[in-house]
DNA sequence: AGGGAGATTTTCT
DNA sequence: GAAAATCTCCCTA
């Protein structure tokens, strides 16, 4: 897949979004160095759906979803956590991808740095991943392209994604909307 | 290995 | 004032 074929697949919403994304490699350039990790899992956030920040409209918390796709959504959490979004969907539509695990590429003595951790434990979650990568809330509202790019990583088959319902959440639990790469040991949580 | 509670602050009701 | 798209530590088996 392209780099223009993807964008074109986070047009069409954050499901196709979602699955298309897996294999990518997420790159934050820094003054330390590029520090990179491929996409292992996602979960999709429609404005539908009552799990989204953007369910109940627009505010001035989650206004970088309704941007145009690819603009990054970085939000805070639980006071101590930061969480990244790659928004998808048409400008004025809420909807975007959570990036819930990325497996390490490049700069992992930066990431181990950062986390002060090491092994799975560097990016196997939302809040851990933006850590290693060093990338926060100044990145909210941002195109990818500049600040956070995307590359091509692995080459995901159809076959080796798994379908699964999301983590974390209290309403809209049944939906099937997290999509993972089966066997990376990378995911946060297999089904 | 697995479960439960605490941390900590922004955001919305 | 309550909940939150989470993580880590500490406890018990």
């Amino acid at each position: 897949m392209t780099q223009a074929e993807l964008f074109e697949e986070l047009r069409k919403g954050a499901v196709a979004g979602a699955k298309a994304l897996l294999g990518w490699k997420l790159v934050h350039p820094t003054s330390q160095g590029r520090v990179a990790g491929y996409i292992v899992e996602t979960e999709a956030y429609v404005q539908e759906d009552p799990a989204s920040h953007t369910f109940k409209g627009q505010t001035t918390r989650n206004a970088s979803m309704f941007e145009a796709a690819g603009t990054i959504y970085v939000y805070f959490t639980y006071g101590m956590h930061y969480c990244v979004n790659i928004v998808t969907g048409p400008k004025g539509h809420g909807e975007g991808v959570l990036i819930r695990a990325i497996q390490p590429a490049e700069g992992i003595e930066i990431m181990k740095t950062n986390r002060q951790k090491t092994g799975t434990q560097l990016t196997n979650g939302p809040a851990k991943l933006v850590e290693a990568l060093g990338i926060t809330s100044a990145l909210n509202g941002q195109k990818v392209g500049d600040a956070l790019l995307l590359e091509p990583g692995l080459k995901i088959r159809t076959d080796d994604i798994q379908v699964a319902t999301r983590i974390g959440i209290s309403q809209g639990v049944e939906e099937l909307a997290r999509f993972y790469v089966k066997g990376n040991p990378y995911v946060s949580r297999t089904a």
